[in-house]
RNA sequence: GGGGUGGUAGCUCAAUUGGUUAGAGUUCCGGCUUGUCACGCCGGUGGUUGCGGGUUCGAGUCCCGUCCGCCUCGCCA
């Protein structure tokens, strides 16, 4: 090793010559009391700079650790120097070399080096910068608005905030290396030009300049390698890698993004879910010192009934509960076409949310919003009642009368409480109810935010009626294997057929998701066939896959964690552009490199290709 | 593709029913200031009101189109 130089541990010491710039022997995080009188030096960019006239100035000096007092004072430097600083502004890059000192003046309690100041001797200013469009403080970035953040990046991501936030998910995928080298995995880099699939996303696409007239596609997970090299025995594989699917983003979506991506060998379900828990005990022990405890299980379909989705938020107390069987009867139009409702097997149903207190605490102003709420969710509206000592009041109230004793029951109403109803298709209903669910707990205060509530949800559907398709198609991909139980409903019966797949939730958030593989290709074959997959696709779409199947497949499994999620967790924001150092607007444009943009006619000719864009129609 | 919301000084925002020269804080520039720390005080610079068109005596404000940011439905195996 050269001097200087660690092999596993942070050093500041690189002095392999006599050094030709002011360089630094501390960060500027790190001068402390017991460091008081030695001569350092510091590097960073001037986050401030207070001006007290005549001979006196100070300039807080920032890196990525942190912020020191640097104080020119003519007492104690030349008053060139002091002339020199006195030119400093916000964001100039300088190096400064002093004696550290106790303070003068009282200390700042606010920076960790609050009771010690760098008394400047010597000053280097590396570059000065033009009058900076934001301010790296985070007292103001949280006003600054985000396209302007994002176009000048580079100084958005000098605020402590971001430098924490990147440096966190930076300690979690060292973990996620440390954690699954040590239980016996191998990181295998898989590729990013592949061919395009039928099944799932969109594909980002690429034009083959040597193949003209075909394209490449951008994966949008390893999937299929991470199969092929348990075929290889590599038996434990993991990968952090980045996915691509060209769909729209949301809040906690990018086209592009990141994931801990792993598959196992010679597993069962409950091999992979022990494994990916411990990582995730892992991850809460060490990055927020939390003991996340035995990580509950779920059915998906127990998730439908009880909380209108498959990733329950379970800080939240409201449940779901159907009473279809017992307003079966009702003259209430709204009920009555509901039952009457089919759509993909199911029946339509009835179903509410018991409010406690709901009497009081829900308005006439707010239960309007709920109904408004809904329809956002193809549903016609929220129907309302109060229960009292007396029985049904206000709303819907007489609708329910009749049916009071059983509704007392099943939904345990207390005197005091309210009642929301969505009556409607299964599919609609359970939708728009678990995501009143979400609301009205957001808007009673239902939910602690300082506690975090992990589950796994099991037992998925292998697959979903589509429609508008006339056909299955697989609820989470078609490799998915059923559970071992299942088989015999893959022929007779494919819509209750489970799935061995699971997805890791916590706080109503999907962090993870992952499944035992089919490692048999006649059950291969066979899901392809219900999905609608005729065997020359599949072959000319899979038949690498098929060909592996046949030549010696381990039983396998895997799961992926989304880094960019879990990030968003650890760090508690609910944008998931704060966790991703150049992230991409809704459109997936690029502000600060102004991409995508376009490309040399010459380039396009060399693919074969020339453009053409479509009318838009109106 | 649909719905919602926003775009005014470098930044964050204001501007009454369509009515004078589009204001404020902050940044920046100049001056003052020897213990500040989001320093303070005084003064100043700074505007194609996203862009294009229209209505009007008169448009930041109303209308049409368009671009961009954010939220969301669809979509995301």
């Amino acid at each position: 090793m050269p001097p200087g130089l660690c092999r596993a541990k942070l050093s500041l010491t690189l002095h392999p010559e006599p050094p030709t710039m002011l360089k630094r022997t501390h960060t500027c995080g790190q001068p402390r009391l017991a460091d008081a009188g030695k001569t350092i030096a510091l590097n960073g960019w001037v986050n401030t700079y207070r001006d007290q006239g005549r001979g006196l100035l100070f300039v807080d000096i920032r890196d990525r650790d942190g912020l020191c007092q640097v104080v020119f004072n003519l007492e104690h430097a030349s008053p060139e120097l002091v002339q020199q600083a006195k030119a400093l502004r916000r964001e100039d890059v300088i190096g400064v070399r002093g004696i550290l000192r106790l303070r003068s003046g009282e200390p700042n309690h606010k920076l960790a080096t609050g009771e010690v100041e760098l008394a400047a001797e010597e000053l280097e200013i590396f570059n000065k910068a033009e009058n900076p469009p934001i301010l790296p403080d985070d007292h103001d970035a949280e006003k600054i608005g985000e396209e302007t953040r994002l176009k000048y990046r580079y100084i958005d991501l000098r605020r402590p905030r971001m430098q924490h936030i990147l440096r966190t998910r930076s300690k979690v995928t060292k973990l996620a290396r440390d954690y699954f080298a040590a239980n016996g995995f191998a990181e295998v880099e898989t590729p990013l030009l592949i061919k395009s699939t039928p099944e799932g996303a969109r594909d980002f696409i690429v034009p083959a300049r040597l193949h003209q007239g075909m394209w490449y596609a951008l994966p949008q997970s390893p999937q299929l390698f991470k199969q092929i090299l348990m075929v290889a025995g590599f038996d434990r594989y993991i990968q952090i890698c980045k996915c691509l699917r060209d769909e729209d983003p949301r809040a906690d979506r990018q086209a592009e993004f990141s994931q801990i991506d792993l598959e196992m060998s010679f597993v069962e379900r409950e091999d992979v879910m022990t494994m990916m828990g411990g990582f995730a005990h892992a991850v809460w022990h060490d990055i927020l010192g939390y003991d996340i405890g035995r990580i509950e299980q779920m059915t998906w379909q127990e998730a439908m009934d009880r909380f209108g989705i498959d990733r329950p938020d379970l800080r939240n107390p409201l449940e779901i509960r159907e009473i279809t069987d017992i307003v079966a009867g009702s003259e209430f139009q709204v009920f009555q076409q509901a039952v009457e409702k089919t759509r993909a097997g199911r029946s339509g149903c009835v179903k509410a949310i018991r409010v406690p207190g709901g009497a009081e605490k829900l308005t006439r102003k707010m239960t309007d919003g709920y109904s408004e709420f809904v329809k956002q969710f193809k549903t016609g509206g929220v129907a309302v009642a109060k229960f009292t000592a007396a029985g049904f009041d206000t709303g819907v109230a007489k609708h329910l009368e009749p049916f009071k004793d059983a509704l007392v029951a099943r939904l345990a109403l207390q005197p005091g409480d309210s009642v929301l109803i969505v009556a409607d298709h299964w599919d609609t209903a359970t939708k728009a109810l678990g995501e009143l669910r979400l609301k009205v707990g957001r808007d009673l205060g239902l939910v602690n935010e300082s506690e975090w509530r992990f589950l796994w949800v099991i037992d998925f559907p292998m697959f979903d009626w589509d429609e508008d398709g006339q056909r299955w198609v697989a609820m989470h991909h078609p490799f998915t294997s059923p559970n071992p139980d299942q088989f015999h409903l893959l022929e007779s019966e494919p819509g209750k057929c489970l799935s061995a797949g699971y997805d890791l939730v916590v706080n109503g958030s999907e962090i993870a998701g992952g499944s035992i593989r089919i490692h048999r290709m006649d059950v291969q074959e066979k899901v392809f066939k219900l999905i609608g997959l005729t065997k020359e696709d599949a072959d000319a779409k899979f038949g690498f896959l098929l060909s592996a199947l046949r030549h010696g497949a381990p039983p396998h499994g895997g799961i992926a964690f989304g880094l960019d999620r879990l990030l968003m967790h650890l760090v508690g924001t609910d944008n998931i552009r704060d966790v991703i150092a150049f992230p991409k607007t809704q459109s997936g444009g690029d502000l600060m490199i102004d991409a995508p943009g376009p490309i040399d006619e010459q380039q396009i000719l060399d693919c074969g290709m020339k453009v053409t864009l479509l009318e838009k129609k109106s």
